[in-house]
DNA sequence: ATAAAAAACTAATAAGTGTTAGTTTTGTAG
DNA sequence: CTACAAAACTAACACTTATTAGTTTTTTAT
């Protein structure tokens, strides 16, 4: 049979992953089986192992890449200079943008982190910890300094990660809305309100 | 061994549909096992079957159970005779108190719908599809009287929905936080932002 | 107390799981 | 051309899955 192509995307590894992050999106990670990825890969399941070490190690890729990317660009954000909403409006686009990007693997990370063994999972949701409580510190800043309303800020983050995590589901409309509508809408939402 | 408790749960089909949701959410879908429920009720996995088709028949008792409650809840809110923001503060409040109360059954099915079999699959999706539209011909009902800033509907409907969904994540600060407080302060924040 | 119905049990089945072992094919370097 | 390494293959294993059949226990109604 086929070998597996690698083309630009990087190595047969990367490759894998890539596919299985496409597989375990549309079909959640543990009804997907190791078989029904490596038919997409035009391969037999056990030509897997001699690029993978597990399918949890499959999942720990998707999670780890995205947990990191994340937690990069909230860093540098934090440490720009600008004015707190200038921060709160770069990681809402961000959040967009990389949502758009990467798609099946932020979805996956966002969904499947629950079968990450440990401890992979604790680490994960770490991560993820962190980038909240990094959010909240900012709003509390934001509010100490006049720039926010004063109103609860884990609500504040709560609403602003769930609106931009809710990307997920926007395929369907991609055709009438064109991405920029998307982010500035979305963002002017989250920050000034729908009322008129 | 005993039997599965019927309490004032309702029937004993009840109660395991209960438990099921639980576990589901926990575990997801494909994860949790007939065997691992038949446990929770301190009872063997075959015994299930004398009050259930099958384990699929679970999954559509849950999601159909809540998509039935928000498609009745909103076409009250509809035909109530009030402002539009008034609706949409009515149906983001009602979110928030049906997810807080019932917990695991929403959780389910906005998570593991995707497990549905056909013909109940579409079915809910149709179900949903039809509940966002009428949110969507709100806001632009909303945008043309001049109570709603003009912003793209569709954006706007899927940052509110999204951010009440992700009420999924609030166990956690439970504590710190009264549900008084959440509710108001999402609701303000979906309406009137946070910029001060 | 007794008959009928409800609901539990044990045993078993067929299908599907991730993964390993061992072997053969394919690609690459000298 | 030949040797070596990479990567495919087939066959198989040990396990788990939902579900069925058949039987026994428990509850309910007369």
């Amino acid at each position: 049979m086929a070998k597996i192509l690698t083309s630009k995307n990087g190595t047969k590894k990367e490759v894998i992953i890539q596919k299985a992050a496409l597989l375990f999106k549309s079909k959640s990670y543990t009804a997907a089986s190791m078989r029904e990825l490596a038919e997409t890969l035009g391969v037999e399941a056990p030509s897997l192992y001699n690029h993978i070490g597990s399918k949890s190690e499959l999942l720990q890729a998707i999670c780890f890449k995205i947990g990191n990317k994340f937690s990069v660009q909230i860093e540098m954000i934090e440490n720009s200079s600008t004015t707190i909403i200038a921060k709160i409006e770069a990681i809402i686009r961000f959040h967009i943008h990389t949502m758009l990007e990467n798609f099946d693997e932020v979805y996956v990370a966002n969904h499947e982190w629950k079968h990450l063994q440990e401890p992979f999972l604790t680490d994960f949701l770490n991560i993820r910890r962190n980038y909240e409580k990094t959010l909240v510190n900012l709003v509390e800043a934001g509010i100490e300094q006049n720039e926010i309303k004063k109103t609860n800020p884990y609500v504040a983050v709560l609403t602003i990660l769930s609106a931009v995590r809710g990307l997920e589901f926007w395929q369907r409309n991609k055709k009438n809305v064109s991405q920029q509508v998307l982010e500035d809408d979305m963002v002017n939402h989250l920050l000034n309100g729908i009322t008129a």
